[in-house]
DNA sequence: GAAATTTCGCTAACCAACTTAGTAAGATCC
DNA sequence: GGATCTTACTAAGTTGGTTAGCGAAATTTC
């Protein structure tokens, strides 16, 4: 074996970075993203669907919508919705029932199974981050609860911009 | 216009989630997950790319990688792999190398135009983060790493559980 | 040091899940 | 009450992944 991963084969391949150096919690901050986006493919794979059911299993969890609603919180489009409802639905993990008030719509509604597939397998790590919360004085919790919405609003401005 | 989002259309549509409760930081966390996700995507759809492209260009920036080491960091077949840097050569983001010491190996090296695209992206955002990482004293800083890490090691928990 | 095995990077064929485009039905607005 | 918008869907096309498998080079085994 020449090299495990030989990242600096010669000085010509290796480019001048011109490297962040990065504060732990910065550093911390990217681990954490990166974990977060691997999730739940590996999650959604694990249940036998695709990421995004799974996430669309999440939103229906909490409140039940219609296709149009739901496309636009998995920022996908209408059409794709509706295929990923289809799926939910041929696995048993959702029901398509009519609106009462509004004849067009749609109103998709989570199955007991659908709600256990998303419980079951995000529940471990929800109790993991509570307890993690728990070790923390209220103190420290206002300065953690302080980084992340300032957190969130920083990347919620690119994301418009 | 019936409702803007009629959540509660009826009692039956309604079904009874056994909420969480969850703390504003788990909220905030959520949030912050979320958010995580959606910026690549829209970032790469701006930098015309694909997301595993950008995430590639990521990991090519910080070192100098062959395509079967990439497609290990970004969790797919070295295949698909293949094609992703074929996909940054093409757009010039990107150079595939002989490596010196062994004739099997290929090694993918960024080029300006690569690294400018992701830099000049993301560059906004990580002024935000470390203004608001500057914002913190190091008592402060040093509970938010905690935090971070320790959410870091909960998640990846799962993902190898 | 020759043979067997492994690793690397790639191509080909296939498939899942998105997109765009467009339709019909019902709601809303003068 | 006719024009316009919204909702949900279908059909066709594109993208970007997968599995399978190949040749070349490196490594291990005998």
């Amino acid at each position: 074996m020449v090299s495990e991963i030989s990242t600096q084969p010669s000085e010509a391949l290796q480019t001048a970075v011109p490297r962040w150096r990065p504060s732990r919690s910065l550093e911390a901050l990217q681990e954490l993203l990166d974990v977060g986006e691997a999730l739940p493919e590996v999650v959604a794979r694990r249940a036998g669907m695709s990421t995004t059911e799974l996430h669309a299993l999440r939103h229906l969890s909490a409140e039940a919508l219609g296709p149009v609603e739901l496309a636009r919180r998995l920022r996908i489009t209408s059409a794709a919705s509706s295929g990923v409802v289809d799926r939910l639905v041929a696995h048993g993990h959702a029901e398509r029932r009519p609106h009462p008030d509004d004849g067009r719509r749609t109103v998709v509604v989570v199955t007991d199974s659908g709600r256990a597939e998303v419980i079951g397998w995000l529940r471990p790590m929800f109790q993991s981050l509570a307890e993690l919360e728990g070790s923390l004085t209220p103190d420290e919790r206002a300065v953690v609860e302080r980084y992340l919405t300032g957190a969130v609003e920083a990347m919620r401005t690119l994301l418009r911009g």
